[in-house]
DNA sequence: CGCGAACCGGACTAGACGGTCCGCTTTCTG
DNA sequence: CAGAAAGCGGACCGTCTAGTCCGGTTCGCG
């Protein structure tokens, strides 16, 4: 496998699509039948791209993973970590919320090698930030990139399970507002 | 069904603690065999007492709602709804954390009478406690009995996915200080 | 344009699981 | 203690789904 076929390449970018669309509206544990039915294509084509289901799932997220990766170098840059950290908070809220299912179950997608390296990576990443917001006291000590990870994503499924479609908002508040020292 | 049989009543309370212990261990997800095996009765058993896989989930659940039901009524009594909520947090937190798979997915329990008046009467009483606090100014307004019941299960799972044993406790901290006003 | 390679997709297999059924066993009552 | 009723449990069935395979199709290069 060089380099994809014109049209295996575009068939794959449906998949992908298709798929981040299904885990997003029926979770993790969505079909291959329903997004190859998503996408277009064969039941067939899915398996021969990704061998197992769970290829096919750490694909997506790792794609997700490299997306809050960029965002958080940029905000390296800021001269506020505090703020950025925040910020940060409320992007990868958004990418959760985006995506649901994202981050629930992706213990079973660490065997991937991309999934493991993009969320080391990003842990190191968010760390330096964290440590830039430690020594400005602007968040509690003994929290690290992967608690905060944890947290975000929990606080967006918590608000699968509510009524009111603005939950997600107020719940990411109460995270945010008790990462304060 | 008026009374069941003295064995009968045996196998029941059997399949009711190995079916917590399971859905604990291994998530709801936990087959009937499973459960079966684990209260050494046989698949047919599990099968005939709950008509539904989500029937047995129910019941579960709700027995878990009735206890946490009773320590809030105990909690009214306190003279500081402030400090009686924090404690019902934890120990709902602690409710959570044995039982881990409890609240996830309880939705589809939902239709079960025993379950959604169980819920209710626990949010109403919750509820009451919650009016209170917001009285005291102990907790910020915008959130209710759901939505308290929420973060503290995210909390819970949220510390599941953690390598360290003692991340519940830290997620939970968090959500108690993101309470505040 | 033509040919070989890459690719597609539906049919098929295998395994897992929920729920039913019925012959056998245990319990309760008179 | 004996008969009737309640309960037990494993065999069985239908369904769902992940993953394989191969005959037919499409692509891209020369």
């Amino acid at each position: 496998m060089t380099v994809l076929r014109a049209d295996a390449q575009r068939n794959l970018s449906l998949i992908l699509e298709a798929a981040a669309d299904a885990y997003a509206e029926l979770g993790p544990d969505a079909t291959i039948d329903e997004i190859a039915r998503r996408a277009g294509v064969g039941h067939g084509t899915v398996c021969r791209r990704f061998p197992t289901k769970d290829a096919l799932r750490a694909a997506v997220i790792s794609l997700r993973i490299e997306e809050l990766l960029t965002h958080v170098r940029e905000l390296l840059e800021r001269p506020d970590a505090g703020v950025a950290l925040e910020e940060f908070v409320w992007a990868a809220a958004e990418s959760c919320r985006r995506d649901r299912a994202l981050f629930e179950g992706i213990e079973q997608c660490e065997g991937f090698t991309e999934v493991a390296d993009a969320k080391k990576e990003l842990h190191d990443t968010v760390g330096k930030l964290i440590r830039r917001a430690h020594r400005e006291g602007a968040i509690r000590r003994g929290l690290d990139a992967r608690d905060i990870g944890a947290l975000v994503g929990a606080a967006i499924q918590a608000s699968l399970n509510a009524e009111r479609g603005d939950s997600w908002h107020r719940y990411v508040q109460v995270v945010v507002d008790g990462l304060r020292p």
